[in-house]
DNA sequence: TATAGTTACTTACATAAAGTAAGTATATAG
DNA sequence: CTATATACTTACTTTATGTAAGTAACTATA
């Protein structure tokens, strides 16, 4: 019952972060605004999926949505502020991911 | 299609961490060795999806099961180098939720 | 010896989240 | 009018998680 010692901010933050998706949809979209078949494509997440944690994350002012009244219509996700901000959670996992994880198999690194 | 874009190793860690509890999980092991029942009441998980993601954390090298037969017996779960290796992931999580997340509402912070 | 308590789980069942596939809306091209 | 494309939405299935009760091993108390 003690989720006093958890700084509610932090919590916050990891009940949006640890959900699935939600960093590689970042760490597609640190790469440059996309449209949503892109991030679809490149991340190999469901339609109904994507459209549901933009739409979350658009909400919690990290993701952008740009709509160009061209011909046809293009729209493109893009991180505001809030959202470029991660980039350095999302570099430390790949930090990590270089020196700990092993490709073969999912056991545990000796290293 | 092209999931050949992410970085395979990335890609695993981002399974991971991206489980629900996952990174709660680490983050109260940061803290020091703990029981099952301490970690359980810290963060408000459920004794099944506990169990099962310790045991999964403990298959990847990255937390580690210590039985101490003493009377009675006490079993304590700790992180491995790999696990604690996660801190600085963490840690930037922390930092970007002190800055960015707000406690009122859930929406857009204008910082 | 019987009863109850504690810890660390497991099991059975209910609900919530995610995957799949088809459908809709809007627009252009032919 | 038909076909194509993008960005979704909807209906339905599968998987993950939550809830609550149960089990196993041991201790403490009566």
């Amino acid at each position: 019952m003690n989720k006093s010692s958890l700084c509610p901010r932090f919590e916050k933050a990891m009940s949006l972060l640890s959900q699935r998706w939600t960093g590689l949809i970042i760490h597609q979209l640190l790469e440059g605004p996309q449209r949503f078949c892109t991030v679809e494509t490149s991340i190999s997440i469901s339609g109904r999926v994507l459209s549901e944690r933009l739409k979350d994350l658009e909400k919690h002012g990290i993701v952008i949505r740009n709509v160009y009244p061209e011909t046809p219509v293009r729209i493109e996700y893009s991180l505001s502020d809030k959202g470029l901000a991660l980039a350095p959670v999302l570099q430390e996992i790949e930090n990590w991911a270089e020196h700990w994880i092993e490709l073969q198999d999912s056991g545990n690194s000796g290293k």
